[in-house]
DNA sequence: CTGAAAGCGCTTACAG
DNA sequence: CTGAAAGCGCTTACAG
């Protein structure tokens, strides 16, 4: 830390090494072919002796700042991590890099982050919007004049959005237990405030109906330790269902823990799908039976779509959607016989 | 979008609406006391009415850029996630903002981002070091002038290190499963090539003979499938281990599924102990026992120290360790008699 | 292909 | 307490 007696260096030093005007050393330093090799060559050599590193923040008047923010509601869900691993991966192949803002799901938060990232010049910012349904938030995502990518959910503002098609991901989750034999089919979390949840229970409803079953939703906040006291209240009661379709896989992770803990076999007496296919779904015991949203894929895209339009200065694509899978492990089986 | 159309309005411009100068705008904004509470007041307005947002790329003659880089090797491991969230709490609450990289444990991308963060003029980075033994990459760290923070893995670049006693934590795993009568104790996972598994392998050793016990280290990958298949070759002979420190809980929890699938009762017929404590811990099948080295907390402690010594220009105090507690669940139990 | 000059949107002494 | 001027380290027309 010899920032307080060296002062950083500047083009102009490198400029006097290279013995060029400083306007080359720009040039050359943004790798403008207009400048000529050997040039270009002394340029460099003088920069990486003098251990010349660009400042990029005075380069106010350049298109752009390579900057791209990302917002999500909890980093600590291993599906948001993931998909913040893979947008990160491809900023950086492109070489832009990150700011990273966790917003835990509070609108005065995203409030905060989104303005920073402004402040900080962003090129775009990519968002999963707070669920909590707050309309000056979801306005000021459009407001700010900023290029802005919405991801996962869909909230009013008029901005390009990412999405899943969930709804589909449920009817798979339903068609399976249904083939399996099961009828009595519960969607466990979920508070239909917000387009992911209200897509999810939409889908989990026709489908449910178009097999001629009695739908029955139990919201639940999505924590393992709410999942495990909805499960241990729904399944002390007489009526209890013989398969759970669950919100997310942490959701899952937690209901399995408390049914077995319960005596009930899960895959045997109980059948338990999740949605994501977090890297554990495949770890636990036993393993889980998943709708796979594909995150890392998905925040690949995002930043794809981002990139694309800073690159062309052109504006996000306004709608895409990508697909689920099924992934069949052992946490469903057949439907226990009624005795 | 409409940057195309509109230009972004400047200070200038707040100034005109607010009838003062630029420099008076810049103190408001700014938060300088000294400016009159009338001034205050009418600028505030003028910057709201307008919408006016502050432009901190072109602050560069401020002290700080109000960026802080955040450097690790894998977001999708849940323990770096929580240490992520952690930094980026503290550091929201004060009004920076988290620049992301993830290196992937490659010295090349830390190198690249490390060199990106510095471009965007970064007041800090905090970096958890590739493992490859590459001096470069580790010298590059202090060679930059940047205010460097190494976190949990300690290279030989002289800067300052926040650390886990986990020599500690493993003794307090291993006194565990002696007084649970277990005497053939295997450490699973880790290479000691770094700092963190060095520290891991020797608190280990020591402890094992301090027991008057054998010590046995089989090194392994640090993902679950790797663990996985470590554990099917180490209990496919005749000399089983009745017990298994792993390297991290995520490696434990790979190694309990293969136990599982061989028949083998976690915490009845082979006790395991992971280490970290990650969210899923509590959650798997049996509950994982396992050694919490407070990934969220050491995070926040991060950036605390980062953010001290931006704000008093003092340099971080050279070394931090943190402690470490054992947390018991199922996956430990008495070790089986010999037959 | 290269350089001198003006400019970006802020901050920082310096006067008053 | 407030403003005019110079400055930060780059980029961007514009000449030649």
């Amino acid at each position: 830390m010899n920032e307080e007696t060296e002062r950083r260096l500047t083009i102009d030093d490198v400029a006097k090494v290279a013995g060029v005007s400083r306007s080359t050393v720009s040039l050359v330093l943004r790798n403008s072919g207009l400048v000529s090799e050997r040039t270009n060559i002394a340029v460099r050599e003088a920069a990486e002796r003098l251990g010349y590193v660009y400042n990029r923040t005075a380069a106010i008047r350049a298109r752009h700042s390579y900057l791209v923010g990302i917002i999500i509601p909890d980093l600590t869900n291993p599906f948001y991590s993931e998909l913040t691993a893979g947008v990160d991966q491809i900023l950086n192949d492109s070489g832009w890099i990150s700011l990273l803002g966790n917003s835990w799901e509070s609108p005065a938060s995203q409030e905060k982050i989104l303005r920073r990232m402004h402040e900080q010049n962003v090129d775009a910012v990519i968002v999963c919007p707070v669920t909590a349904a707050d309309h000056t938030a979801a306005e000021n995502l459009t407001r700010s004049g900023l290029r802005v990518l919405q991801v996962l959910r869909r909230t009013e503002a008029d901005t390009s959005y990412l999405g899943i098609d969930y709804s589909h991901g449920v009817a798979l989750a339903v068609d399976h237990l249904f083939e399996l034999g099961h009828t009595d089919i519960v969607l466990l979390g979920g508070d239909r405030a917000y387009s992911a949840a209200t897509e999810r229970y939409e889908g989990y409803m026709s489908s449910m109906r178009s097999h001629g079953l009695e739908p029955k939703h139990v919201p639940c906040a999505l924590r393992r330790s709410a999942a495990a006291d909805k499960v241990r209240e729904l399944f002390d009661k007489q009526n209890r269902p013989t398969a759970l379709i669950c919100f997310n896989d942490v959701v899952a992770i937690g209901a399995m823990a408390t049914l077995e803990r319960m005596g009930l076999k899960v895959g045997r007496d109980v059948s338990v799908v999740g949605f994501d296919n977090v890297a554990d779904a495949e770890f636990v015991q036993p393993p889980l039976t998943t709708v796979d949203t594909h995150a890392r894929q998905l925040g690949e895209r995002a930043a794809m779509l981002v990139l694309d339009s800073i690159q062309n200065g052109s504006s996000i694509a306004p709608t895409t959607i990508m697909e689920t899978s099924l992934v069949v492990r052992d946490s469903t089986g057949r439907a226990p016989s009624r005795a």
